[in-house]
DNA sequence: AGAAAAAATGCAATCGATTGCGCATAAAAA
DNA sequence: TTTTTATGCGCAATCGATTGCATTTTTTCT
């Protein structure tokens, strides 16, 4: 008779088995079924035995979603970056996926385009799908932060990284940029120069602030004076960059570095003096950020402050998943400052010997 | 009254407003409550805007599990890539997460590692999941694909990309990697090289294998003897690079020029022939395969193919969310080649003048 | 053997949204 | 006014797994 239903099963597979067909065919209940197969005590063991055969003869898949539903759980974290594509963010979610796999949680991964719009429906949407949790990044246009108070409200823990703001009550994930910003400008005035412009992001992102607050004392402490004509914002693409060495160059009294917010910036910057003909570092210091793969082969290759990303990823999650596990609402958040590592190359290194 | 109830919403967030909540409230049905928020005909005008504007103000937030559990359908579609954190896949991910979202399905992605082990784990737990589809790239261990039978078997729409294999019966998207392994070889044989070699990845694995017999193709069209000494095979790192241009040059008739399996290892014997002061074009010709954001920024920069990772991203959502969306069981899989462009840079362009 | 204790299993409700069918009430036709 | 036909809405089952509380079966003890 078991036969007879194995082929029937065979025959339309379409139809997902489910503990009800094992409990009919072996004459017992659907809650046995369920029991044996998630090793309740309860049930003895041969009846287990004959359980997780027959499951396994007919393909059982246990359905998830219905599972999820019951136990209001859905071992799903949410994560929201601005770009997948980008070195930073990917190497981030590479060590949340570790984590999340190896805890048994699935990741849902979306991208705000470093819009606010889209940020929105987002954490919307993956509110509405029951995530356990929550980690993000926010978008260069994030300047409010109702949509978060889906998870606040709820208790849902809730994970930022990176792009941070202080009002946010949650664990945060980031880098003391203030303190690496100040590492960065240091390090050039060492190399001897003089007038240190700075490219920054959007201030409204706490570290694009911090390293330009991290920049400017460092040249405080160093007694030289901070010019605003020195300092560009922009958005840090390609083109920025471009176009802020063009109109750092055109001041009547130019600089001699720059602490650039990101790599890419930093690199169309050497591009294009490259092409005007002024030697980097002799005539000019540049130092980047995030340690693109790029920064370390090109010539000169880019001093950079390396962010360790895939190590972020992997406490994001730790942290975000222990807070899920055990429900305690210790309203203590915690920020977790990670090392970033200073990383000198030919870009900035004015009197030493450059290698090959 | 109302308020009254509005006031314990208030209190005691955590638990979710469901339409049974919003029901209650206005002594009509759970029915209704759901036809009036999808918008059903059935349900009167006034009706539809007395539920709606009640659910906006206990701050109803549909739950998707539920609905996904009765209407069979997820409205997620999963994707594997054997590593996130790498350019192609990022950007590839990047383009299906676009038009996912656009059409309003959720995406889940897990990364194999290259292990066949983590991989058979991740396709079964999307499908547990119940994904509505799969977006799949294989691992470099791969050489069984049972576990994707459970997508087959009952019909889920799955479409493979880039490392592919012949056997599985499903969509795949591609590039001609028999064409493009010739173009690239041909182009180094213009310029003029003559013993070229290839260092090739798993060639289980479709697109290593073609890209060999395209590279062996063009040496016979031209008259070069194909020698296996000049090939060899390994997982294409950063190490493997290296170690693979120190053992050519110690042949007794080492080649001129090679023809890499990706940028990665191109850098890396770039980097190593640069030390041992080996000029690259002049006195060797190099070429890599996917253009990562490195090699157009290193001196000399990099010829290698460009695969379009994001329009592959963008044409793989959109093939599976079609299939998804019309339940065509046309067995008749597509397989979609994308156009690749050889990208000539310097480091294969022997007697052209060298840009800046 | 009979009663009490222990072990194994079943019943039915639950999670929240959806939907076929049926029953009202109201509008239209006779 | 009575009958017909829309129109609007509710009942209850369903999706598949889980679990508190029985109930049945088995074992143990007197």
């Amino acid at each position: 008779m078991a036969y007879l239903h194995e082929f029937f099963y065979k025959m339309d597979e379409k139809a997902s088995v489910t503990i009800h067909d094992i409990a009919r065919e072996l004459k017992i209940s659907a809650s046995t079924v369920s029991r044996a197969l998630n090793d309740n005590p309860r049930i003895s063991q041969a009846t287990k035995d004959k359980i997780k055969s027959l499951a396994l003869k007919m393909g059982y898949q246990p359905n998830i979603i219905a599972s999820n539903l019951r136990n209001q759980k859905t071992n799903t974290i949410g994560i929201v970056v601005p770009l997948i594509n980008r070195h930073f963010f990917s190497s981030f979610i590479s060590g949340v996926e570790d984590v999340a796999f190896a805890s048994g949680y699935n990741v849902i991964i979306s991208q705000s385009n470093d819009l606010l719009e889209k940020e929105k429906k987002i954490v919307q949407s993956l509110f509405s799908n029951r995530v356990d949790g929550l980690i993000a990044s926010l978008s260069m246009q994030t300047n409010e932060f109702d949509h978060f108070q889906l998870f606040t409200n709820k208790n849902i823990p809730l994970v930022f990284f990176d792009r941070v703001v202080p009002e946010l009550e949650a664990h945060k994930i980031v880098v003391d940029d203030f303190a690496v910003g100040f590492k960065a400008t240091q390090h050039l005035i060492d190399q001897g120069y003089r007038r240190i412009a700075h490219l920054a992001g959007p201030t409204v992102l706490n570290t694009y602030h911090d390293r330009m607050e991290g920049y400017k004392e460092a040249l405080r402490k160093n007694n030289l004076t901070v010019e605003d004509e020195l300092i560009i914002f922009n958005r840090l693409t390609r083109m920025d960059g471009q176009e802020a060495i063009k109109q750092l160059l055109a001041l009547p009294h130019p600089p001699d570095a720059v602490f650039c917010g990101n790599d890419t910036s930093a690199l169309s910057m050497m591009v294009y003096m490259k092409k005007i003909g002024i030697r980097i570092p002799e005539d000019f210091g540049l130092i980047g950020f995030s340690n693109e793969p790029f920064s370390e082969v090109v010539t000169p290759s880019i001093s950079t402050l390396q962010q360790p990303a895939f190590e972020m990823g992997l406490k994001a999650a730790e942290l975000l998943i222990r807070e899920i596990e055990t429900k305690n609402k210790t309203q203590n958040y915690q920020t977790i400052t990670m090392p970033t590592e200073l990383v000198i190359r030919e870009s900035s290194l004015r009197n030493a010997p450059r290698s090959a």
